[in-house]
DNA sequence: AACATAAATGCAGATGCATGCATATTTATA
DNA sequence: TATAAATATGCATGCATCTGCATTTATGTT
């Protein structure tokens, strides 16, 4: 008879430190966060190199208002990685774009997350 | 050529979905958050049916001052699941036990956590 | 005009870090 | 040996951060 409850706080721990570590050393040896790390990537992977807050927000996960603020933080702390402009069509939308230092952080950040990733 | 920070992402994604879920679910059917009831399987299968707030939050996973106040919390919120008494041998530490409506809380939950982990 | 949508913001909850406080344990020394 | 000083440990608390929910504001759509 297996527990379930057990196999689940296994698996529940184990991503934990995985998370944990991930994002500590994406910190020291990139200085962003893993947060920071999936706007640049998915910015990257999009056609335009750019995306409405509205469709990062769902890439990532986060509530509305979580990213609205984790974009702020991001330009206030790195304002060279992304920029923001506002879409011509519909004034309300705003388009968060990569830049060339924000493909190079994304570049060099990766090497990182892969090299950790790979071994969980 | 395989996209490392993607699966790494699915995997992510997967497990807060999964994780969103069972908190949902837990505090809409049995009215205790997950931590809650991680507390009262710690104490469950503790020998003594009671556990050093220090040790607690180590298996959690909590920082100390997180454990310090969800045990506070879960005190305020359900005083009958859990009761807490200083340590005699030591006088900084306290006990966290388990109640007999602690027992009985945690059988019930138990089951709705089964059947949703289960799927996972 | 009424309603819908994108983003910003006020607010409250949970967390971690640093620190404080009380108590224990170890070490130094009279 | 006795005891004073230094250090370690267990928990609580101040503070800052990040989050989500509810609401607001500006703009679009029907």
């Amino acid at each position: 008879m297996s527990n379930l409850t057990q196999e689940w706080l296994n698996r529940t721990r184990e991503q934990k430190k995985n998370l944990e570590l991930l994002e500590t050393r994406l910190i020291e040896e990139s200085n962003i966060t893993l947060n920071e790390y999936y706007v640049l990537y998915f910015l990257n992977i999009s056609e335009e190199k750019e995306m409405r807050l509205n469709d990062l927000q769902l890439e990532i996960g986060l509530s509305q208002s979580a990213m609205s603020r984790m974009i702020s933080r991001m330009e206030n702390k790195n304002c060279s990685l992304i920029e923001r402009h506002c879409c011509m069509t519909d004034r309300r939308g705003i388009y968060i774009g990569i830049t060339k230092s924000g493909y190079l952080k994304l570049k060099s950040s990766q090497k990182i997350v892969d090299s950790i990733v790979r071994k969980f």
